[in-house]
DNA sequence: AGCGACGTTCAGCGCCCGTTCAGGAGAGCG
DNA sequence: CGCTCTCCTGAACGGGCGCTGAACGTCGCT
């Protein structure tokens, strides 16, 4: 899944490509309306991230400029939420969705996967992990069929963990990848939800799922 | 089940797209009259979707040419409220019904079953889930065997949460598929709308029938 | 014209949840 | 064995999210 990231912003641009590449897709970025549109025609994306304020061409003309030239890849919109420009507009002109930004990585993930999944016509699947289950449509999980009782952030730093299990993620990396882009706090945070989710997935009497990987991070285990 | 949208404003185009395609169909977009008729003739659809004012050859036009050739694909013609053509006309010209803009998408749902029933002489499948049974036909909803009594907006509620029962739907969505495609309200209403449900189709013993995801929406329990 | 039902808005409230902080525990190292 | 750095965790707080009752406007019906 190649997809095609035209936005100004280097800290966001960047954020968005670590996190869908982490996820497995080729992610391509661009920063401004003119190099993006150029490189929206020329190659074949499955799905293009266009920023509306935009040096050279704004993300109205690069959309609109790619329909008209008959291309219809899916075209999903970051906007700023007090901007002079409107969303709904940016719809007119042949966008498939839009995001408010400061957006959180799962959100923006999920409307990627909505689009894609709207283009492809395919489901979400639940995500298992050893006798964890994730059910992303459902936002619930399981350990050994017992339903865990999960927070909103909780719940999307275990998917988060659970989608990249075995892998050590940086606390820096998991507050990129569930945090708002622009959260400034302290990574102790991501400290203190991998306690809280410990007290409600772990057996007692079993070594932790989440492992602690000292001076690196946290690791999913396996099995 | 393939759809064929005929409609210039992309806005619409997109919205419809969008809900039809969450619904199971397959659904292809023309956005002038004479792309659609060309689609309508070559391609073999279950039903057509068409605006009236089009670019290029307009709804009236198009149609007649369909039936002229002998196709008598399903017809549902989408009519502007204070346009100067005439929905009687469109009828007329061999389309099977009409809707009139803005119209919500429960309405529009309900029209596209209704057209294909009739042409496949099949009734429309009341849903289930647990003790709820609703009859998208007759706009009827039962628990455990008791009808309520459920205003229109309501029902179209309960019906877009049933249908996706075990799914976390969030406001925004919720009000995207049940409310006008131009509506430009609170969120709230939606909680307004789920309280009310609650009241009227809960067990005041049991726990809630719609659960509440806190941050992120609402849920249809599936026993 | 009057009435009632329905849809929508708004303000207030309660409480859950996210975040911070400080103190303690434990690993690693010399 | 003691020092340091990292990680863990309980407590506390403040904001925001969701819920609700009331009021208002509108539409349809009689």
């Amino acid at each position: 899944m190649k997809v095609l990231v035209v936005e100004d912003d280097r800290k966001i641009a960047t954020a968005i490509q670590r996190g869908l590449t982490a996820e497995g897709f080729t992610v391509e970025v661009s920063f401004d309306g003119d190099d993006g549109l150029w490189r929206a025609t020329e190659g074949s994306y499955d799905l293009i991230l266009l920023d509306l304020m935009l040096p050279g061409r704004n993300g109205y003309q690069v959309c609109a400029a790619l329909r008209e030239a008959g291309d219809w890849t899916p075209v999903l919109v970051l906007t700023a939420k007090d901007g002079d420009l409107d969303e709904a507009e940016a719809l007119d002109t042949g966008a498939d969705d839009y995001l408010t930004k400061p957006f959180s990585y799962p959100v923006l993930l999920a409307r990627v996967r909505a689009l894609l999944r709207r283009a492809a016509g395919r489901d979400p699947v639940p995500v298992e992990v050893g006798d964890l289950r994730i059910d992303p449509g459902a936002r619930r999980a399981w350990r050994a069929g017992e339903e865990l009782a999960l927070t909103a952030r909780e719940f999307d730093v275990l998917e988060f963990l659970v989608r990249r299990a075995g892998q050590v993620l940086s606390k820096d990396e998991i507050l990129a990848g569930v945090w708002d882009y622009d959260f400034e706090g302290e990574p102790n945070i991501v400290e203190v939800y991998v306690g809280r989710l410990r007290r409600k997935v772990d057996d007692p009497f079993a070594r932790h799922t989440i492992e602690t990987v000292r001076g690196a991070g946290y690791r999913m285990a396996t099995t």
